[in-house]
DNA sequence: AATCTCAAGATTGGATCCAATCAACGATTG
DNA sequence: CAATCGTTGATTGGATCCAATCTTGAGATT
């Protein structure tokens, strides 16, 4: 194992293994490639990775094959597969989508959120506050914002949503590692809360679009 | 082959044969599946889809895989993979999230656009006019749209975009079907050329908003 | 010294075989 | 007669083996 990280060990930190063995080696390296401990430019070798979780090495094809289709990872044929790299313009980018979906996404949610929903995002914000590991701030981060955009009645467009913000996750660690945690900007979120339960539709667009711009800003400045 | 489709014939309509057996079925069945000429909810039986393109079970399960990810299919473990279906609620999806995208596009690309990608983009238009197969249509007036994005300077957007549009070919099948070629507004097309060619961003994403929304309408009127 | 050639090793792509799972159907039982 | 439980065939998931391709490095050539 010269590749300089230990695949051994991640595959023991999936807690459920799921049904199948594609799917067991497809999440343990997205979520490895997500925050950053298979960081970008690392190729993958079959060989490697299907020894470190105890498989063949046709799961771990498969598993390949989603992530590259996932746009995490670069592959060549008979060359093999990367992963992807990330910049200062791909950021930016994530950012420029982010802005254009999510408002969209928030303003038809609004109008149907349930008490419950918005219970649900409040408590979230409390679980980041207490959450020590900035990995899964990441996590907590993404289901506070699904949270809110659940109700859109828009299944394609939330799945899209919820996709940008994965990506957005390989990019948080370095927000979070240069501005600290009392820059998430936990006051937009309670902002944002508040709007949705008075139903003040344009209120909570405008919060989340200068929290989107804000984060877009200080990533800017920090990234490279 | 008792599926009611004759995939036998599909294999042979790839011209340039890839350099993997995988991308070749992938490429295949993307075509067929966005043409409509496999129905949504069509089962995609890993043996039948071997033998029609004459190849081993592996390549095919990695198409799949791909396809997947690209929501093309519904995949179920040890079930096996489904044409997804299409339906009112995605087509309005896809119309929002392009409604949502594609002026952030356009408006970003349009300083930088070139003499040479505004005639290529007046040439698409002539070709849209002049090509009889419906099929082909989609992928002309996508390489239009794409032809006026290139010069986005987003990457990750245009990509992004490039996507919806294809997954917009599904649907504009029954578009030009019930509506004839000559409601796919060419003489939008043509005012978004002429605003672009003169700088003039507000009046082209007015266009395109314009053109997207009555697309929209459109289709949803007619769709079902 | 620089470049080209080509052979050996490494790595991926594909084929075949076996195991695990699911669906359908009939037998058994209350 | 309805419901449940095996059993069998069909289908997918996974492992192993072979073929094709790429990379690397030593040696020859200029």
């Amino acid at each position: 194992m010269e590749d300089g990280f230990d695949f051994a060990r991640l595959a023991a930190e999936i807690g459920d293994r799921p049904r199948t063995a594609s799917e067991f080696v497809q999440r343990a390296l997205r979520a490895a490639i997500l925050d950053g401990r298979i960081p970008p430019g690392t190729p993958l070798r079959q060989e490697a990775l299907a020894a470190a979780f105890d498989v063949s090495r046709m799961p771990v094809r498969e598993a390949l094959r989603q992530l590259e289709a996932q746009a995490l990872l670069d592959f060549t044929p008979h060359k093999g597969a990367v992963v992807a790299e990330i910049s200062a313009q791909d950021q930016a980018d994530t950012y420029l989508i982010r802005r254009a979906l999510e408002p969209v996404a928030f303003a038809q949610s609004i109008p149907h959120l349930t008490r419950d929903d918005l219970d649900r995002a409040e408590d979230l914000i409390s679980d980041m506050d207490r959450e020590p590991d900035h990995g899964r701030l990441g996590e907590l981060n993404r289901r506070f914002h699904m949270s809110l955009y659940a109700r859109a009645g828009s299944p394609k467009l939330v799945r899209l949503v919820e996709r940008q913000l994965i990506e957005h996750d390989r990019y948080l660690r370095f927000h979070l590692a240069m501005l600290g945690r009392d820059r998430m900007s936990q006051d937009d979120h309670i902002a944002m809360v508040k709007a949705a339960a008075g139903r003040d539709i344009t209120a909570a667009i405008s919060v989340l679009q200068r929290h989107i711009d804000v984060a877009a800003e200080d990533s800017a400045r920090f990234f490279n």
